[in-house]
DNA sequence: CGTTAAGCGAGACGGTACGTCGTGTCTTTGT
DNA sequence: ACAAAGACACGACGTACCGTCTCGCTTAACG
């Protein structure tokens, strides 16, 4: 259970000793690296040039994330919010929901950092595992309960591989945004949609 | 139309001048990036590094290739080899053959390489372009192609957005390539394919 | 008149207020900083690392003294000790005795400390003027006194130059220590010792 | 038998292969160091400084020098020039010329590097040995030779602790310098010059 | 048959990011 | 006020890789 952000020395419960931390340099750091990443890419998210950008010391930074992908990953994340989608009792309505938030997360500041956090993902599984827990993990879950759901209600038929559909679910908007050979939009959203109930139906 | 590899200086047309380029060049070095790739992955595939492994000048190499990422890319082409899928009458066995590359090419050095070539791709629009072209664009169209027969054989409907279709069969392998979660096997191939067809039919 | 130890800041003659300071923890430091010079050098005296081994809170350390260097300066001041050298009635002996405090100062932890101290000294005059009035001016002032009782004995002729003897006198001592080309034992300060005496007499 | 210098990588004799080293930069590099010594001392010779002081890149100042000691000393070497005394049949001229030197080169940028240099060699025996050799060995050599002149015209006796005699001559120009209780003038000069005179007839 | 254009190997060069470490100061809570 | 813990700003360290360059030498085709 690797996080992406190290934790502070006195967290064994016990109130934490010595200065606390300020977390205005939290805040101004993930500021900038959003505001880098917006602007010129993951290549040019940088620990100086971050650290200049925030105005703050770079061990600071090194205080609170082992090393570039952590960070990057962590400002992502916390730019992203993970909330399930609603239960609208209806299949469709609850997977264009689902869906919807994968086009509109990679509309943002991921779609810049996607590539280059795979790219440190491959090379470090820990940091792989942490960002599929907190990146994949609740969408997938959030989805799954859609379709449990409707199979609940008889909407959709049972017996299907649901991680494949899952990943045909997700696939594309992560296929588009990592090669660029089509938009990432609204109608790929309903595309998937469609395609996706005309399976389970 | 840039291409992965450096033109020889004396190509339009008229006979090359000078000493000619040693072809033994090319193969060491493409065989020391392909060795690197498999055993250390992307990061590891360093120019200086495949210069000694080759026993041969860095120079030589910036003489084909203008960068890594190039480099990178151009020998994965050279291994991959993009036969068009036959044609055998029947859309499940065209597109389990299309599809069936996918899979083979994504448990070779490409597995190892992608996440780092589209994190290039990210930062140089003509890389993407060329790798587009030369990995996804031969496979996009062989799909097409078995896609279009089964329609005229009747055997598909027509009306559905093709291009949709073609990523929904191609995004679940690089996805899971890129992301780590789930193998890239044959039984993704198989239930990619039955899936696809349950779309078309 | 700079010491080496930093006041207690109630000073002005008025009883100290607040809770009174902890003098296991001089104790404490001054022992690691001895051990770390013995075992490790100057180099890996480290105002973090003292704080880890004396198991004291690196402000504790601060708050005694001013810097790195006055505290190594004075735990190496605390553990010589400048007694003055006896009055043996003979010049010899007062010399072999003067004499010998440097060689067997310098065979402690002054050793490992000397170069670093040195180094220290020549970007801060008043640690400089510190160490000088500490460690120097009292030896130069024990064999000056000898060597005055000496010519109010007639055992030695005046008119020499008194500072130049008395750096030839301790001269040698520093200079093998600090380029380590000799060094420096008993037969050093006999020779130095003789020589002093063909030269007074 | 370390240099103070890195060697050329085809340094076995055999002609250099590869772009020769622009000398261009190490005359910079050396005029760098020098300058910022006599201008603010030997803590404030920093490769990052002295590199952008010669605008030059960091590396190339790795590649000749494996490190800040190295290069200082190095520096102070190069301008010192090491040329034995001359004879000119006369001890106490022999020995005016000789010591004159040491005198004359700790009131160059030695003076300011000196304390750090010594700091440096205490923790490198590497660099302590590399020093000596070159620094104190020729000039000892010098006075060595004229004090074996001396003898063997009968000027001087025999059976002194030459050693000695030699760090006597030496020492005091070190020690002064280093802890600067004291000028180093020409009057130290011939003081320490007369006195060794005394102790040697 | 020498000229000439290019290939080749070796390695220098200017740049830039990395992550670590030490400094001296500051800010908490708890004595 | 002291003590303990640790945050903070600063800045140097030495390493690694990038892509370009400059050498001396070799290899052919051209004229």
């Amino acid at each position: 259970m690797t996080p992406l952000k190290s934790r502070l020395p006195g967290s064994g419960r016990r109130p934490p000793r010595g200065r606390p931390r300020n977390e205005d340099i939290d805040r101004a750091v993930v500021a900038a690296v959003l505001e880098v990443l917006r602007t010129r890419g993951y290549r040019a998210v940088t620990m100086v040039g971050i650290a200049r950008k925030a105005k703050r010391a770079r061990a600071s930074i090194y205080r609170r994330w082992p090393s570039k992908p952590y960070l990057v990953a962590d400002c992502l994340v916390s730019t992203m919010g993970a909330r399930p989608a609603p239960d609208t009792g209806d299949l469709r309505s609850d997977l264009l929901a689902a869906v919807g938030t994968f086009q509109r997360a990679l509309s943002g500041p991921l779609r810049q950092a996607l590539p280059g956090l795979v790219a440190d993902m491959a090379h470090d599984p820990k940091l792989a595992q942490a960002v599929r827990r907190q990146v994949l993990v609740p969408r997938r879950q959030s989805m799954r309960a859609a379709l449990e759901r409707a199979r609940a209600r008889g909407e959709a038929r049972g017996g299907a591989d649901i991680e494949l559909l899952l990943d045909l679910l997700a696939a594309p908007f992560y296929f588009r945004t990592l090669f660029g050979h089509a938009r990432v939009d609204r109608r790929l959203t309903r595309g998937v949609v469609e395609l996706a109930l005309k399976i389970v139906r």
